[in-house]
RNA sequence: GGGUCGUUAACUCAGCUGGUAGAGUAUCUGACUUUUAAUCAGAGAGUCGCGCGUUCGAAUCGCGCACGACCCA
């Protein structure tokens, strides 16, 4: 028998001799008439000492965090979705009977507690209980009271615990659902409507990523979970829906790390008649605005940088960037040779048939993305890298298309869209053609989505924005881990720890 | 995939150059009717992640594996 065994076996008894004083140990009649929040604050309305002379009953329920008993009296801290509160239990008060049975309660048992409000004699406002109800009984030990639970992979395994126990925690995830709230009524607001598109694709597509594959029975037929909502939320702009939005799922079947989980929450936008700039204004306002309601200041901060989100944000074109910030010589990131030649001297490991576009892309990652801390829009892309983007009217090298980049992170992606079916056609082919070795991404031609672009698909511009990274960003966690409930992890080995 | 670090009681952690394990919290027993990490006295609790090796002897040294963290691709 393991020792985890023993503490169970422990509480078991416990229950047990509970259950045999007639206590019910998950019972159901017990509905609080209040929350926590509806107490008055500690401190307030009562001198030390004193007691609610109205005699207003409050009954609240919730998980028992800290309990200080003496001989005939105990203290017992209870929290719920709202906060804590301090009830005393008094055997002079509760009764014998009662309090015999409250002794064998535990820290982490979910309990019912009605009375009346006092404060004691350092002041501090309690419920000194005269009712007092067992609703569930917890069988496993909380983690320490003082340290807390700092071991990262029970964080993530057993989000639960974390939950109960971890106060940063709840409020990390307390400001992702506000995060996704606002900027789904955001753009709710600008005229966006929210839609649902199919997670399992035929032919993946819409972005460039190794997909999850799975198999249709009935149908007798391979499907993918989607990349991304792309090529379906555009088919929607052909079908007259103008604005359209989803935040669901994507998966992409790679690895693993602090900013990478393989099912992850996009944003994906799309607004007819608007140039990828209208995207750009509508992203500073939106991400400082969520920022502003969820901090309640534009200036934060990430990891110890100090990042303002305050508009406008820098703009910037990807060869300026080059010169600007990574020092570089214009004229040779400008020549098409020239600048494959120093990509390669930095490493750089292009393929034969890898244009100067990619070239000047893959030097970007490498020595601009992390220096860019300060909200700022990179322009220009090129068209080699850009395979959905429309290109620019001056100069067809280049898309109308940028990438937001805060604390050295791609926050997001849009473009004005290529509605040319002639022009997409040839560009997913030439994305199959260069495809090369890697038989684990299945570039197919979706001619489903030619064909709805042959109906006509207006002038429009899209953009995705990543939710976790952003929830990231803007709730200050190092890793992608700490703003997914429950994130993908290795199976745990040790099965004698799930066991009982 | 590569590198570095970690894995010791339910939780948080000590444990030096090898001599077979320790604290606090939690738990249990007793005392205690206004505490705030309550206090006081006592007790139980560990296949030291797993495996193999070196050694008279391994939590400690070596190799392999698993899981995790961070960095890199």
């Amino acid at each position: 028998m393991s020792e985890e065994n023993q503490a169970l076996a422990q509480r078991r008894e416990k229950a047990e001799a509970l259950a045999s004083l007639g206590v019910k140990l998950y019972s159901n009649g017990f509905t609080p008439a209040n929350k926590i929040s509806d107490l008055p604050p500690r401190g307030e309305h009562l001198e030390p000492e004193q007691k609610d002379e109205n005699g207003i009953i409050y009954s609240i329920a919730g998980r028992v965090m800290a309990m200080r008993k003496f001989g005939k009296a105990a203290f017992i801290t209870v929290a719920d979705r709202t906060g804590q509160f301090q009830c005393y239990i008094k055997r002079d008060i509760i009764g014998e009977e009662v309090y015999e049975t409250f002794k064998k309660w535990d820290l982490g048992d979910i309990v019912g507690v009605e009375g009346i409000l006092f404060s004691t004699r350092v002041g501090q406002l309690s419920l000194q209980a005269n009712k007092i109800v067992m609703i569930s009984k917890s069988l496993r030990p909380l983690p320490d009271k003082w340290h807390g639970l700092s071991d990262v992979e029970t964080r993530y395994r057993q989000r639960y615990v974390d939950l109960i126990v971890t106060e940063k925690s709840r409020e990390t995830f307390r400001k992702r659902i506000q995060i996704i709230r606002f900027v789904r009524d955001y753009l709710t607001r600008e005229g966006f409507m929210e839609v649902e598109t199919p997670m399992m694709h035929a032919v993946p597509g819409g972005a460039t990523a190794k997909p999850f594959k799975t198999y249709h029975n009935a149908l007798d037929m391979p499907l993918y979970l989607r990349v991304a909502p792309e090529l379906y939320l555009k088919r929607l702009l052909v079908g007259g829906f103008e604005r359209v939005f989803e935040i669901n799922r994507n998966f992409r079947n790679e690895g693993l790390s602090t900013r990478h989980n393989p099912e992850f929450t996009m944003l994906e936008f799309y607004q007819a008649y608007a140039t990828y700039e209208d995207m750009s204004a509508l992203t500073e306002k939106m991400l400082s605005e969520v920022c502003n309601e969820v901090n309640g200041t534009m200036q934060i901060e990430y990891q110890g940088t100090p990042v303002n989100l305050t508009p406008p944000w820098r703009r910037m074109t990807m060869l300026d960037s080059l010169v600007e910030i990574a020092k570089l010589d214009r004229a040779v990131i400008e020549d098409d040779e020239k600048v494959r030649a120093l990509a390669i001297e930095h490493g750089v490991q292009l393929a034969e048939n890898a244009g100067a576009g990619k070239a000047r892309t893959e030097l970007f990652e490498l020595l601009v993305e992390e220096k860019l801390i300060e909200p700022t829009f990179i322009t220009s892309y090129p068209a080699e890298v850009s395979p959905l983007a429309r290109r620019n009217e001056k100069n067809p090298d280049i898309t109308d298309r940028f990438e937001l980049f805060i604390t050295g992170r791609e926050i997001a992606n849009a473009f004005s869209e290529l509605n040319d079916p002639a022009d997409q056609e040839q560009r997913f082919q030439a994305q199959i053609d260069n495809r090369g070795d890697d038989e684990e991404i299945h570039p197919e031609l979706d001619h489903d989505y030619i064909r709805a672009l042959e109906y006509g698909m207006p002038s429009a511009a899209g953009e995705g924005i990543g939710i976790d990274r952003l929830v990231m960003l803007l709730t200050d966690a190092p890793s992608i881990r700490d703003v997914i409930l429950f994130p993908h992890l290795k199976p745990e080995s040790r099965e004698s720890k799930i066991q009982e």
